[in-house]
DNA sequence: AAGTGGTCTAGACCACGGG
DNA sequence: CCGTGGTCTAGACCACTTC
């Protein structure tokens, strides 16, 4: 038998579950949960604070608790002969959002940064040396979803579009490929991270304690590495998935 | 200027992340903590939370509050023109492992079950239809780190060393190939799971708040999919990578 | 002004682990 | 038996939002 605190966060947990309370409802407040359990504050908070970690809900303070919204998008990290073939159209990922009917929000920012560790080792670049910063802060159904860092060594951005301060319709891929610099293979790296940092949890309003995904993609052409995509994602707010080898005939969409 | 028990957290996630504390090691008491700090349990206690769902602490009631380890396994999801290639000759998980210098320790089971929905959806199966379960609860220095559930339609397992009780030597994939089921290419999902089922919470030792990762492959040959192999894992206890195009020259491996 | 969640105090009892 | 962390009580003050 759980403890009361237990039983609490499960009622409430049933509740949302069941569809009794759905997405952006208020829940009862901490003096009502109080009372309903004949109970004192600290069992109702803890419970709180138990589905607040899950990602169930989140505390406003001065306004009251709210069951959140969690639709996580579905990004294809490799697809069976795509990569690389649309290129050049228009950004894949705008693309995809729009595919999976999820509206999009991005905003730009452009700096030229002496090259911090994780991004001078994977660049083959020496430490301090200087690389061109492309940050875009995205937003899926005006949610933020992920902060994307794209590094570029400086001797490769140099004169391209790559240096402008703003979004490149045609894609980033497509400008360096048209500079010589034509892609042919990434390596993605994906973990988990259970302190983001101070950043992170104020551009993804991250609640207490959820997590984010490491998305760290180092793209190299025929030569050198030649660019670095760190995404960093809302932990449950995504789901990655990679279709490898010969699929052909089968075409089905992986399930929910 | 932070409150209380964000300093408290804050003062021991340094003497961790400086290494006077290390992994292992006990923490100060809740008693020692409130003497220093001369304060009440409360902030003491929410501090230590704070670092409990960060993975960074584990407390063992009656024995006090600890530093966890953490070294993160690397898997390779697809390692560029590796991908079927040794496969037959052992187990490819313990292959990597070993390589990485870490221990390894593995529990099997075998059930025959009826599929629920993700599984036989994937598997293109009728829900509730016979699956055969290799269930291997998986151990990494001796710590759990993954429990993996690989689930085979039962007219493709039947008369052969699936339906075995133990591990197969020389690896199931290879098992199926030579009965004519050879895996041309799977789709791997990866998403984070921030409520652990309570069997997952025990197998896997789960302190409170850490959430899993659902490695999800779908393999298929040409015809249809042969397996679903469903791999849980301890949220901050694995590194995904994933090689794709047309790497060749540059093997280097990806940085810690 | 009233109500909310965030923070903190100062206690209490419990189950459990180790000497 | 004593110390540990887990749970709970019964208060308090604060900053902030909403009315």
């Amino acid at each position: 038998m759980p403890v009361l605190h237990q039983r609490i966060a499960g009622d409430l947990r049933a509740l949302i579950h069941n569809g009794t309370l759905t997405a952006g409802d208020r829940l009862p407040t901490e003096q009502e949960l109080m009372a309903s359990y004949q109970t004192s504050r600290t069992p109702v908070r803890q419970a709180l604070a138990t589905l607040a970690n899950e990602g169930l809900i989140e505390t406003a303070t001065s306004r009251g608790t709210f069951v959140r919204e969690n639709r996580p998008l579905t990004l294809y990290g490799a697809r069976y002969e795509r990569a690389y073939r649309d290129v050049g159209t228009t950004d894949a990922y705008m693309r995809e959002l729009r595919s999976q009917g999820r509206s999009a929000g991005q905003t730009f920012q452009l700096k030229i940064v002496p090259a911090s560790e994780p991004v001078s080792s994977r660049l083959q670049v020496d430490e301090s040396s200087l690389v061109v910063q492309r940050r875009c802060v995205r937003a899926v159904d005006n949610k933020p979803s992920s902060v994307q860092d794209s590094y570029y060594p400086y001797d490769i951005a140099e004169g391209t579009e790559i240096l402008s301060p703003c979004a490149v319709e045609r894609g980033t891929i497509a400008v360096l490929a048209s500079a010589g610099h034509v892609e042919i293979g990434y390596v993605d790296e994906i973990r988990l991270r259970t302190s983001p940092t101070d950043e992170e949890n104020r551009l993804l309003e991250l609640g207490t304690g959820m997590p984010v995904l490491d998305q760290i993609r180092t793209a190299y052409t025929a030569k050198r590495p030649v660019r670095l995509t760190w995404n960093v994602w809302v932990g449950d707010g995504i789901r990655f998935v990679y279709e490898l080898g010969d699929l052909m005939a089968i075409r089905d969409e992986p399930p929910h």
